[in-house]
DNA sequence: GAAACCTGAGCGTGATATGAA
DNA sequence: GTTCATATCACGCTCAGGTTT
């Protein structure tokens, strides 16, 4: 019937329930909690002993409103997005090992960037990592006067000097996905773009590059698509209607790509045997086994693992006084060629 | 080349630094960032100017700290489901208006639940949202013990005292997935189920009573699924070799929907032509054109915005001394129709 | 008496200084 | 000198109570 723990009076045991528990000093008890030097083993377990017996657990905001060192990272990410939450997850894992704490902010139709931001900044995190932000650079770079920011996924002009970027090598990853489609005898190759999407531009640019370099510029065929399934469906239709139809087709991404499949394989067009499919980020999408797409992969874990450490390294650096050049971490991609992918069939 | 904002050392501005600027106490500023009545509209808009010009923001520990409401929901999250995306989007949409702030803890392969609800704990959140949560009933109830405990879409026994519930009734939705499918003429009809996730078993159930009911008993058959694709597509991979095959399957998701669908699609198996699919929870898979899943559709911004509601009720009634036995809020599914179901051929 | 403002205390910690074994 | 323990203050804020117009 009562609750389990026996809370003094309906608040949560503090510091100085556990020390009279235990008589002795709120100071001792902080430091065992801690796990500071300077209590004996005798008195240790005692103190932890108290601990447990009434339920304590540190107050977090009054431990970070003591100490000037939060070790707290606010992170913004689009609740929507999977390969947001896919990098989350690795921010996790990174941040924990390294006594970081993460605080969470997410983005999406009912909250803005703003939004996100403020909460971050008002819960006094030490750094910045924003996912795909799509803030305005000059707002970026505002906000990296003030503290430590990394960009993640989102490339920036230099002129946002103080942001740390990381990012995957959009371009290199789109020539990569050209290369493969080419070494295996496509020459009409058409790509579905990702319009203002992060990354887009320059996925766009290598798959124009990579074709030109190739001597196929006469075939270079840019769709108007993005981010979703929707967007490579609302292509592919396109695609379908074309004469010559191209026998290969490069994505923006893995969920553009799935519509695509999709939509072709609704319209009896197989694939790989009628048409070449690449996406791009291998999200768990692009693994399933029934879907099983080739795609140009994207880091994830190391991505995560470097926003972390150049946040972590931002603030073990020079604070705020002389402010180092923004750097930009560039990850390589690499083509994992799985089942939607094949030499052309000639006609 | 120097930040944007004067910062007085290096150190966050305080409302100490406000007051100092606007030559008032800093009581007065806490009143006039607070919106409380007790200041003049000349100083008030003289506290808001000095503030904005050395860029002070509230500090949420400190201010949490002092007030004993700290007005946060802590909420815990599977950061790869969908559904649980979306409905924290809605709870965040339901909790801003209502003066409460969102803790987000995410659980996923790396962070397990006891590590989300610890760091929930720790920063002082008055009441727990817990989105499909997986622990024991009894750990429920032991934290229902601290504080209001909400378990959303999860059905928890009566045992589980002082927890409240908001789900959707998941046995009446499937339900109307069954007298669908028979409206339209199917009587071998087929369930594959969730296993052990939230909702699975009640699915199930109404599954099984639906046939029954129909007369059908003879024609039940309940196929091992899961939660993602893949199980949907191994399903269907079971089904085509099953003589007779059924004409309708009830899914027990719409991912597992989608791995049926894709599935049958390359077997060519025409959808609804050949077999009829539904799935559960009209998420945003659902909707794509191109999938077009008749669906049972769970209402999740109400969902969510009843859970924040049970919550806070929970908050502004009786705190801990007399608790009110937990309550089960149930939420009715509705069906919705769309491309994936007709009648059957009549082979 | 109200409106406008200030003073002082304390929320639960962590760090420093200091003392006792 | 080292180990263990304590007292005291400060972190940034809110609130109760007081003072002045």
């Amino acid at each position: 019937m009562s609750p389990t723990h026996e809370v003094p009076d309906g608040k949560r045991p503090t510091l100085a329930d556990v020390a009279a528990r235990a008589n002795v000093s709120t100071a001792l008890v902080s430091i065992v909690i801690r796990g500071t030097k300077g209590a004996s083993a005798a008195t240790r377990e005692r103190v932890l002993q108290a601990a447990k017996d009434i339920g304590y657990r540190p107050d977090t905001r009054a431990r970070l409103l003591r100490s000037h060192r939060s070790r707290l990272l606010g992170v913004q990410f689009e609740l929507q997005s999977a390969f947001h939450t896919d990098l989350v997850e690795g921010i996790y894992a990174a941040a924990e090992p390294a006594g970081y704490q993460i605080a969470l902010s997410a983005v999406a139709p009912s909250r803005s960037e703003q939004q996100a931001v403020d909460t971050l900044l008002a819960d006094r995190c030490e750094a910045l990592i924003l996912l795909g932000p799509q803030a305005p650079a000059a707002r970026l770079a505002e906000l990296a006067a003030q503290l430590p920011v990394v960009s993640l996924a989102r490339r920036l002009r230099a002129s946002a000097g103080n942001v740390e970027v990381v990012r995957t090598a959009d371009e290199e990853g789109a020539r990569q996905a050209v290369d493969h489609l080419v070494a295996l005898g496509h020459r009409d190759i058409a790509h579905v773009d990702g319009g203002r999407a992060p990354g887009a531009a320059d996925r766009r640019r290598g798959y124009r590059t990579a074709m030109v370099r190739h001597g196929l510029a006469a075939h270079v065929r840019v769709l108007p698509g993005g981010l979703t399934e929707d967007d490579g469906s609302a292509a592919a239709r396109t695609l379908l209607t074309t004469r010559p139809r191209p026998t290969g087709v490069l994505a923006f991404n893995d969920r553009c790509a799935t519509g695509l499949l999709d939509t072709f394989l609704r319209a009896a067009v197989p694939v790989p045997g009628g048409i070449s499919v690449i996406g791009f980020d291998d999200s768990r999408l692009a693994r399933l086994a029934h879907i099983d797409l080739t795609t140009v992969g994207q880091d994830i874990p190391r991505m995560a693992a470097l926003a972390v450490g150049r946040a972590i390294a931002r603030l073990d650096g020079e604070p705020a006084d002389e402010p180092a050049p923004g750097t930009e971490t560039v990850i390589a991609p690499h083509l994992i060629t799985r089942g939607t992918t094949a030499p052309p069939t000639t006609a």
